[in-house]
DNA sequence: CGGTTACTTGATCGAGCTCAATTAGTGTGG
DNA sequence: CCACACTAATTGAGCTCGATCAAGTAACCG
């Protein structure tokens, strides 16, 4: 804000969470003063990694979870049969790492998609934290709940949407957060590659390409290397799910 | 059942989690007597829903979770367009509606797929046990990381495998699952119709029919209505993951 | 610049879907 | 106890969406 705090910038790594224009979207949401300030003392540091470093590893053992500060990062799953897939895309202010309370080791990687900072919040101040704070425990359970029905949108993803739908509703999910963050929800840079964006969304990359390319003829959007910009808002939202179902199809009640 | 037995069902809707057989699998893992007494009290209710019954819709307002405690139940979610997708089978012992702390309503339905038994834990009941019981807190996140987990591995499976690589690694799971409550692993009967399975692993039913077909052919297993034999555990768990990528396909690394 | 990687575009193929017909359970009521 | 309706599951035939294979182009980077 001033001027003269531009010399303070190395204290930047120091920031606490009362100035972090992220508080409204991460943890310190609906907390009050002292209780942030108790959220500040279990941050163990803040650490920052480089496009294509891993954050962890898949089997990494640790007790610690993650927020991104700036940046981006991508969290994927790798079986023994060599092929991975990546399972999200973690943007300013969102949670990653939730995988490692089970055995105390992490169950997926996590990997920078360009130079980001993340605060670490390790199981030990979490435990910590989670009993003298309530609030902070119900923020917890609410960002755990909400990690989980993401999932469960991306399971409905997969399992039943056509490529157009898929990108669509990436796009579309990528836009809204990204508004969320103060950013332009029309006109943005893709952090990831093709390769990983088809990998999400269970298709080959060159369906991504083909894709876009279509997008783009029919006016809904127009995209360079990794530049999209938003032509046509309503049209992209209105391929988000499937409209010719008369009657439910592949039903899931009995 | 038994005329008998009559007398005494009365008394097993308040059977405490002391006594319970679950309490191995289930919330108690891990607390001592003291904790437990206290987890107890927390337990709101059980409750008894029939095949086809909702826990709970899609939307429903509520904060509580639910664990099984007898039967089967389904979670799914649906889109406007009138699909589904069906997107957990629970079973005794696992916890489910995991999803309602975001905005205290649940952002999937659970319907019971035979007569089933849960018990359940209110959201304020289960705040207050997480500040007064840490090791509950700390069962609580453990049980939400391999939700998490779980979740991960469903994307890998719709985002990656080959049809006989999902049913193969479903029936491994299931399997698995049934073995640790003391069932057998080998024979078992499906408390879910071809259609809710197809849903669940991205198939449709007759792909189902065809892939049992084919295991029955092969000698993996028999299967006649829902009632499977595995016959040949080994041959079935090398079905899970596909083997002939020589270098690593579909990466997501970069 | 030359080499590497990311992306695009075209042509072909196939796993699994859809459509259709049949069979086998599962009640339900007379 | 059986006939009827209804749903669940199987099996066959053909088709389609998106994968794979192949080639070319464009950005990036030492």
């Amino acid at each position: 804000m001033t001027a003269s705090s531009e010399v303070l910038n190395i204290k930047a790594i120091k920031v606490s969470c009362h100035d972090c224009s992220l508080a409204e979207l991460c943890l310190p949401r609906g907390l009050n003063q002292a209780e942030i300030t108790e959220l500040d003392h279990a941050i163990q540091h803040r650490r920052t990694i480089h496009r294509g470093d891993h954050l962890y590893r898949m089997g990494d053992r640790g007790r610690s979870v993650f927020v991104v500060r700036t940046g981006s990062i991508k969290t994927y799953l790798s079986t023994g049969a060599g092929d991975e897939q990546v399972v999200g895309f973690h943007l300013p202010g969102e949670i990653l790492g939730l995988d490692v309370f089970d055995n105390e080791q992490y169950s997926s990687g996590a990997i920078a998609l360009e130079t980001s900072s993340v605060c670490e919040l390790s199981g030990h101040h979490f435990e910590e934290i989670c009993k003298t704070v309530p609030a902070m425990n119900t923020q917890m359970c609410r960002l755990v709940s909400r990690e989980i029905t993401h999932d469960h949108e991306m399971l409905l993803l997969l399992g039943k949407k056509t490529a157009e739908e898929r990108l669509a509703t990436f796009l579309q999910s990528l836009s809204e957060r990204l508004q969320k963050r103060g950013l332009s929800g029309t006109k943005f840079n893709l952090s990831m590659s093709r390769q990983d964006m088809g990998n999400y969304l269970g298709l080959a990359v060159e369906t991504i390409s083909r894709l876009f390319a279509r997008f783009q003829q029919e006016g809904i959007l127009t995209v360079e290397r990794r530049l999209v910009s938003i032509r046509n808002p309503a049209g992209l939202k209105s391929m988000i799910s499937s409209h010719q179902h008369g009657q439910p199809v592949r039903s899931a009640q009995k």
